[in-house]
RNA sequence: GCGGGUGAAGUUCAGCGGCAGAACACCCCGUUCUCAUCGGGGAGGUCGGAGGUUCAAAUCCUCUCAUCCGCGCCA
């Protein structure tokens, strides 16, 4: 058995922690994620902090809560272990001294003692030139002697590969087959000294000892993997297959950042988005299933994701197809499950605060507000709800004691303010001679409707005054059903209160 | 500049030698209170451009243009 096993697949995601979970690395998480479970892998988390000064273990935490909100679960990483961690780059530091050791002392790394003054001058002759920018190698030869000395006198250094003159092809699962040339590469830098390595070295030693089978990542590495897979073959370790996604970008086609509005998964998060949506709508950025089916699960993606299936070209993050994908898993969303979810938005408004289970005070008004109450709310929200932010100024109009709006609201089209205030006393009449317990969408629509055909008061001459009374919104659900959650008593002060308005 | 990638409705993408399609967004209708939902319909394309192969090209070939990424003692 053991002779013949099958070589496990084995795939990572490697952000640093500089900052926030962005969405394009997400998007780059659920790819291998759903590559994985689709094959029946292992999906690794690894925390690329090389980079002390830039890294903090705040963003650590941060990316591995915003992956499990999004349900984007790894089998390995930071706080889960495994058989291959540790999972931190900064925790692996033996590792890699052994490596670069042994590079140095098979000839295949040397130290280098130029300044980074000296680099840049260069850069810009060579760029001026006409020239790719490309290191010396002034350093490249300095004998046992020079080295010795020039770490004596204490001059700083760092420690760069000795990039053979070769031709690099690798098959890329996506772009197909891509061939690079080193000698335009040149001796790339890969560690500052032998406890802190560089990117280009530290990803090969931990994909190697790592187990990793398929690098899957955005394709800004592109470049990046000649210079690896040199280092791979120096050092004599098994080459992984290579697969480069198309990036997603911002609506003017340059790389999503932050002056393009949110990029954190973070911040999708606050503002309401739910991970249903964003795993279904990162799924469709760079990949399709080839079918006309528009909404997917997790689980689903998992049974038919393929890398055949992945496009070529570079995704635009669309905004406006993220929004009606949310509206959807909101609309498709039990009442109990959405008013949980809501509750801390209307917190966070300064609409309600909890006094207790079930309850809650109505901060303007200073009344008690129960969950049944809560929830016939946002059920008649629901439907309009693109995200949960959205949410309070939807329905603050339920919880304030006074509206306040424009009086020319309440006109609808040619009306005068004394029609207007004629036809709200009518319905305040009606109103009133109606029971508590009759004070129903249903009933209310009914009875209000035979006085409009009874009086001849015009539909939209009626229910617009109405409604606007009663939500002070030019655009808001029915007033039917605004007035049954208002209450007899509610609905009849608002009534009075827009007549005053229009007096 | 050098290297690499990519070009199909505004956007996300099917189509890969045989009548240019779907979804989002937009407009109209169902729907005379507004919004939303749901359903139906419409508009929107010289398939980046030019040449070639072919009875036939978005599709195959050549050139060209545009655009993005990379060229750090960042990752």
């Amino acid at each position: 058995m053991l002779k013949n096993k099958k070589e496990e697949l084995r795939v990572r995601i490697a952000p640093s922690p500089t900052g926030y979970l962005h969405v394009g690395t997400a998007r780059i998480a659920l790819f291998n994620y759903l590559f994985a479970k689709n094959q029946g892998g292992k999906f690794i988390l690894r925390i690329e902090d090389t980079d002390l000064e830039r890294s903090d273990e705040k963003f650590t935490k941060e990316i591995i809560e915003s992956l499990h909100w999004l349900g984007i679960n790894y089998d390995e990483g930071p706080d889960v272990g495994g058989d291959f961690g540790p999972y931190r780059q900064s925790e692996r530091l033996k590792t890699y001294k052994k490596y670069l050791q042994q590079l140095l002392d098979e000839n295949k790394a040397y130290y280098c003692f130029c300044t980074e003054e000296e680099l840049e001058v260069e850069r810009q002759a060579q760029t001026k030139r006409g020239e790719p920018p490309i290191y010396s190698g002034r350093c490249a030869n300095l004998n046992a002697e020079q080295i010795k000395k020039s770490h004596d006198e204490g001059k700083k250094s760092i420690i760069r590969f000795r990039m053979p003159n070769i031709k690099i092809i690798f098959e890329d699962m996506i772009k197909g087959v891509l061939e690079f040339e080193t000698r335009l590469i040149g001796d790339i830098t890969i560690a500052k000294n032998l406890e802190t390595p560089l990117y280009n070295f530290a990803v090969v030693i931990d994909d190697e000892t790592m187990k990793i089978s398929h690098v899957i990542r955005g394709e800004d590495h592109i470049s990046n993997t000649p210079k690896q897979i040199a280092m791979i073959e120096a050092l004599e370790f098994k080459k992984p297959k290579y697969a480069h996604l198309p990036l997603t970008l911002a609506p003017d086609k340059t790389k999503l950042s932050k002056r393009h509005g949110a990029t954190a998964i973070a911040d999708y998060r606050a503002m309401g988005y739910l991970p249903e949506a964003l795993i279904n709508f990162m799924a469709f950025m760079g990949w399709n299933p080839k079918t006309d089916q528009e909404f997917f699960t997790k689980e689903e993606l998992v049974k038919i994701f393929s890398m055949a299936n992945i496009n070529k070209a570079a995704a635009i993050f669309n905004i406006e197809k993220l929004n009606w994908l949310n509206g959807h898993y909101i609309r498709q969303m039990d009442l109990s499950s959405l008013t949980e979810k809501c509750i801390p938005y209307l917190e966070n408004a300064n609409l309600i605060n909890g006094v207790g289970a079930g309850e809650w005070n109505i901060m303007k008004t200073d009344e008690a507000i129960n969950l049944d109450q809560l929830k016939k709310i946002i059920a008649l929200e629901q439907e309009r709800l693109v995200k949960l932010d959205d949410l309070p100024e939807l329905v603050s109009f339920f919880l304030k004691k006074e509206l306040t709006f424009d009086k020319d609201l309440l006109l609808w089209k040619k009306m005068t303010a004394a029609e207007t205030a004629e036809h709200l006393s009518e319905v305040e009449k009606l109103l009133a001679n109606i029971d508590k317990k009759n004070f129903t969408k249903e009933n209310l629509e009914k009875e209000i409707k035979k006085l409009i055909e009874k009086d001849k008061l015009g539909v939209g001459e009626t229910l617009w005054p109405l409604r606007v009374a009663l939500t002070g919104l030019k655009a808001s659900p029915p007033p039917f059903e605004v007035a049954e959650i208002l209450g007899k008593e509610k609905t009849l002060q608002r009534i009075l209160a827009a007549k005053d308005l229009l007096a």
